[in-house]
DNA sequence: CTTGCTGCAAAGGTTTTGCATTGTT
DNA sequence: AACAATGCAAAACCTTTGCAGCAAG
């Protein structure tokens, strides 16, 4: 396992995208961390964003319009819609659980599921 | 609802995925497709793909490299490899409906899931 | 004939990368 | 001191779009 360091800007995006509980794009993620720390560049969220997914530390997953990111929050699902592009979480318990308990591999070692639902919401009907 | 044309690139495109059963990239239906339309465009390709995902023709998804597309099919799941990338059906009977049973919209209307396992499959373990 | 579709070329948006420098450990 | 991480700028990638001509209905 490569040796990972803790700096400045690591932190603050981890941090920020603990409390914000959002699906930040990486731009938004680059906004609000530039808040603090103006000098931030948008390749080192970036990097810092993949740095953090690949450790489990956050879940990354691709929306229309580029990757959506978030604090690593067990067991939820998403709903998109397909009109405004808002992403809400969804938390039908035992739902991905189910999933995961449903699916016979054949050699295949499976790590987590990504359950997104589409339709229209609320706003756009 | 919009008039359209069958084309012949367009059917061509759409046999290919039906034909092919496969999770295929645009470049991909490009190069197949080029072989019997020498001079269709990608960016045909693209807008044809689109079209038919929007008539629901073909599926469109997202891998972490572009979109994919294939015939639609009912009550499937995927598999992505982390490692290399290769994408597989996954035909748990029931388990498709049974997520769209369980979500309680609170006023979205849910059109569609998709889900997704993702690991490593056994060629990269 | 009408207008949806095509090919071409160019633009748009997102994500990654090379490199010299900085900062953690 | 070692080397992971940063900032900057440029490149790479994928997808969309404007436009003039073509062709399906």
């Amino acid at each position: 396992m490569k040796k990972t360091r803790n700096t400045v800007q690591r932190m603050k995006i981890l941090e920020y995208l603990k409390e914000a509980k959002n699906h930040a794009s990486a731009e938004q993620v680059y906004k609000e961390v530039s808040k603090e720390i103006p000098t931030i560049t948008l390749a080192t969220v970036y990097r810092n964003l993949n740095h953090l997914a690949e450790n489990g530390q956050i879940t990354r997953f691709r929306a229309s319009n580029g990757y959506r990111f978030e604090a690593t929050v067990k067991n939820h699902q998403h709903f998109i819609c397909k009109k405004c592009g808002e992403i809400k979480d969804l938390f039908q318990d035992k739902l991905t659980e189910h999933a995961l308990n449903n699916v016979k591999p054949e050699g295949d070692n499976v790590e987590y599921v990504n359950i997104m639902f589409y339709g229209t919401c609320k706003k756009c009907r």
